[in-house]
DNA sequence: CCACATAGTGAGGTTACCTCTGGTATTCTG
DNA sequence: CAGAATACCAGAGGTAACCTCACTATGTGG
């Protein structure tokens, strides 16, 4: 009669994992010098049109503030891989394509990201992983929380006063 | 012989889903006034002997440097949530145990921590939810890498230092 | 033109990690 | 007891990846 005896913490599998797979890709970026957060950027920039992203759309893809989004171009504009030019439709707007170098970067990072991935997701054997990619795909579809999933408390029961 | 083609990005996928987690964790766990991190060093001291465990040892369970575990571990302490005591085997070292506060908040914790990952794994249903238990749980084991990353950055270019 | 929303970003903050250096108490070895 | 090794603590300094708040430039409707 188990109830919920056998019922394992998840968030704390999760999150175990996820610290290793960060780990991970950070090395297997290493060698061409973006970070996890940077290449996931790359990443979602070529999947995206032509024109290129506008911040906020960027961050909506990240599914982080506005803010943070500008950090992480910031760094890769640096780093000449992506470039920033006025939307010409609205001058408020900035729009973020990739560079060339950007471009031949993304497709060294994916097999990067795979080497090292691979490795570490190969434990699971081809039909786990599969099974993996479901469940995680589940679990990242639309959750019933319909304000932006990274900024949905204006302060509430807030940080402690810092 | 299959290239995978239609393997997806797990890492994206878990990076994406920890991310929520964090989150939510972080929010469920604010009214007792802990950060998931806390709540991980409690729950390991919980599943742990009576004598309660050393740095050393804590270090090694949270998967992190012994420095780090010293940080938490001093938060913990300053909420008088665990108590540091010497070893009576080895008085070199120190024992860190639960007080009773930090023990009484522990159940607290889980199930403040459980009803708001819940709302999020109940997406899965119990049988997915065990499957993934099972599929984490492969995961987190050993890694065939022993030596640890860290941060071995080549070099950045210069960034704000705000 | 004014009010207001929107886009990006400077400024400043937090969490969770890391390394390196150095110090203290203790235990082990000879 | 001297000396080496062990276990921990702690200061200093760093990085990544987040966030909020306030401000500026721009766009939109009355």
């Amino acid at each position: 009669m188990h109830t919920d005896e056998s019922k394992p913490d998840l968030a704390d599998l999760f999150l175990q994992a996820s610290r290793t797979i960060r780990g991970r890709w950070r090395e297997s970026l290493s060698p061409a010098g973006v970070t996890p957060h940077q290449s996931r950027v790359l990443s979602i920039l070529g999947r995206a049109e032509e024109q290129g992203l506008r911040n906020s759309q960027l961050a909506e893809r990240l599914h982080i503030a506005a803010r943070s989004t500008t950090e992480v171009v910031d760094q890769l504009a640096a780093k000449e891989l992506v470039v920033r030019t006025p939307d010409p439709g609205d001058r408020r707007a900035t729009l973020i394509v990739l560079s060339d170098a950007g471009r031949a970067l993304l497709d060294q990072l994916s097999a990067l990201r795979k080497t090292g991935m691979d490795s570490y997701f190969d434990k699971l054997g081809a039909q786990d992983r599969e099974e993996l990619a479901r469940l995680l795909d589940i679990l990242n579809r639309e959750n019933p929380r319909p304000p932006r999933a990274g900024t949905c408390r204006p302060g509430a029961a807030g940080h402690p006063a810092g």
